[in-house]
RNA sequence: CGGGGCGUAGCGCAGUCUGGUUAGCGCACCUGUUUUGGGAACAGGGGGUCGCAGGUUCGAAUCCUGCCGCCCCGACCA
């Protein structure tokens, strides 16, 4: 612990790595690519669960459940989706001491169950729109993995919906990213650029993707969260038929979204620092941390500032502030500050026997430098208000870093020239060949189309070709 | 699967080239004392199949053979 962080500026990858161990996110596992998610991490997630699932629920969603084992028959009957996961698929060969006769994947994702099951279930228009999600686990075995970023097993949620018309499950798509965009942006502060996947980056077997992506202190961009339609593409493999008003057999149009624990790396990386973390407070696990101070040997001191820090604990918890009291003996105050600051707690108060003398107490807040000394009878009071303004500073100083490290480019030459260190916002002929050209010569990918972007009918920046869509889409380096 | 590297205490490493008593260092851990308002100091202490198997030798972490595992870079990906 004594140890220093590297900074961000000398080895990002380096400093992402040491903060997911020292701030007690995750740990390595057995098991090569799986991590054991830690308290404070997991805390993190549940607070992302709680705070998205209302948001489900709020728009008619309701929560079921899938098993983990698929038929490896069921990834057969969507060439497109066989084709994007085989490569990555856990199989489950051996059970109950014998061989299966039929192997089972470890779901990778679960569309193809869900798809068996909804053909049973949808028989009439009456029966739709069907609105579930479920939250799970899923596998996939991918080359290199890193903690939270892409990890072989990450718990997610999927949302799966079947609908009468193309325009209702186009629409239900696009609600969907833009509440990811909104939970992004009102619960983590990270201010996501919300757009459409060009058809090279497509999820295996949709007719649209729409993604949010955000920009991490690097300035590499990471998918947080997608959204697809996936047109009666699944219907059609899964046989989700229903009879129509007019009683005509028609299949069902479907969507899926998710958003998993990948999230958590966006909040790394997105607001980390060269001290640790900065937690949104909105998802902080920890809003405010209390850090009593006294002599060990000076009891009565010890024991008038433990009751006025837990005294304060208890008038902010009335007002659900996740609050605690560090007690842990032993360590000196220096240790501790330290440890909350690398933990990203937004709010740390400081209380010695010099600020009970004077009825005060110490606030450091984690985007400032300097502390205030504020009254006793008054930091109550302004807590709840105080961290509200740390959210709304913490997404402005993320959106000036995106804005400023955003930039329009019009020829191929500038586009080498920028993209280490920014998204650039061109005119691309919508090729895929002309995608894949660019990420070899710049490891540089098509992140998205954005929904409002800037409106240019100009010529592709690598080829030339007119431009494939009305607006300048954004290319970047990912993760 | 191509290229590179590494397996010695919980973590990070030295020792291996040139075999030799009890395998060492830093951090972490335990006990005690003094400390405590920005990562405390001192003293004492616990913890090891030196990746695995075999071989050479009076003697192997060190030399030989085989095996296993992991990490980094590339192609693939939320």
């Amino acid at each position: 612990m004594a140890k220093k962080l590297t900074p961000q500026s000398q080895d990002f990858s380096a400093w992402y790595n040491e903060i997911v161990y020292k701030a007690d996110l995750a740990d390595l596992s057995p098991v090569r690519g799986s991590m054991v998610i830690r308290p404070y991490g997991f805390a993190l997630w549940e607070n992302i669960q709680k705070n998205l699932d209302q948001m489900f629920k709020d728009t008619g969603h309701e929560n079921l459940y899938f098993p983990l084992l698929i038929p490896m028959s069921f990834f057969e009957r969507e060439a497109k989706h066989v084709e994007g996961f085989a490569p990555e698929l856990a199989v489950v060969t051996h059970a109950g001491g014998k061989e299966l006769e039929e192997p089972l994947v470890i779901r990778p994702t679960s569309e193809t169950i869900i798809g068996e099951m909804y053909s049973k279930w949808i028989m009439s228009y009456r029966d739709l729109p069907l609105l579930y999600n479920q939250w799970a686990n899923v596998m996939r075995w991918e080359m290199r993995t890193r903690p939270f970023l892409r990890t072989t097993e990450f718990l997610w949620q999927e949302g799966h919906t079947a609908h009468e018309t193309a325009e209702e499950a186009e629409a239900e798509t696009i609600q969907m990213v833009n509440i990811y965009t909104k939970f992004a942006r009102d619960y983590a502060a990270i201010p996501v650029v919300t757009g459409e996947k060009t058809v090279g980056e497509r999820f295996a077997g949709a007719k649209m993707t729409l993604t949010i992506e955000a920009m991490m202190r690097d300035s590499k961009a990471l998918q947080a969260g997608t959204s697809h339609y996936m047109g009666t593409n699944f219907a059609e493999a899964f046989d989700i038929s229903f009879n129509d008003k007019e009683n005509k057999q028609a299949f069902v149009h479907t969507t899926s979204w998710g958003l998993s624990t990948r999230f958590i790396g966006a909040i790394i990386m997105g607001h980390g620092d060269d001290k640790g973390l900065i937690m949104p407070p909105r998802l902080a696990p920890v809003q405010v941390v209390i850090v009593p101070i006294f002599r060990k040997n000076d009891a009565e001191a010890k024991e008038a500032v433990m009751t006025k820090a837990n005294g304060i604990a208890n008038e902010l918890k009335a007002q659900s502030i996740r609050v605690k009291v560090d007690t842990r003996q032993g360590m000196s105050p220096g240790f501790k500050f330290n440890d909350w600051e690398q933990k990203g707690v937004p709010i740390r108060l400081e209380l010695g026997p010099k600020d009970l003398e004077n009825s005060t107490v110490v606030l450091a807040d984690r985007l400032n430098e300097a502390k205030e000394t504020v009254a006793l009878d008054r930091v109550v009071g302004i807590m709840a208000d105080r961290l509200e303004q740390f959210h709304h500073k913490l997404l402005k100083r993320a959106t000036d870093f995106r804005d400023e490290h955003s930039i329009e480019v019009d020829n191929y030459e500038d586009f080498k020239a920028s993209i280490e260190g920014n998204w650039l916002l061109v005119n691309h002929c919508g090729s895929e060949d002309c995608e894949n050209q660019i990420q070899k010569d710049t490891k540089a990918t098509p992140r998205c189309i954005p929904l409002e972007g800037i409106k240019s009918d100009g010529n592709c920046v690598h080829c030339g070709e007119k431009s494939a869509y009305e607006r300048k889409i954004i290319f970047a380096k990912a993760y």
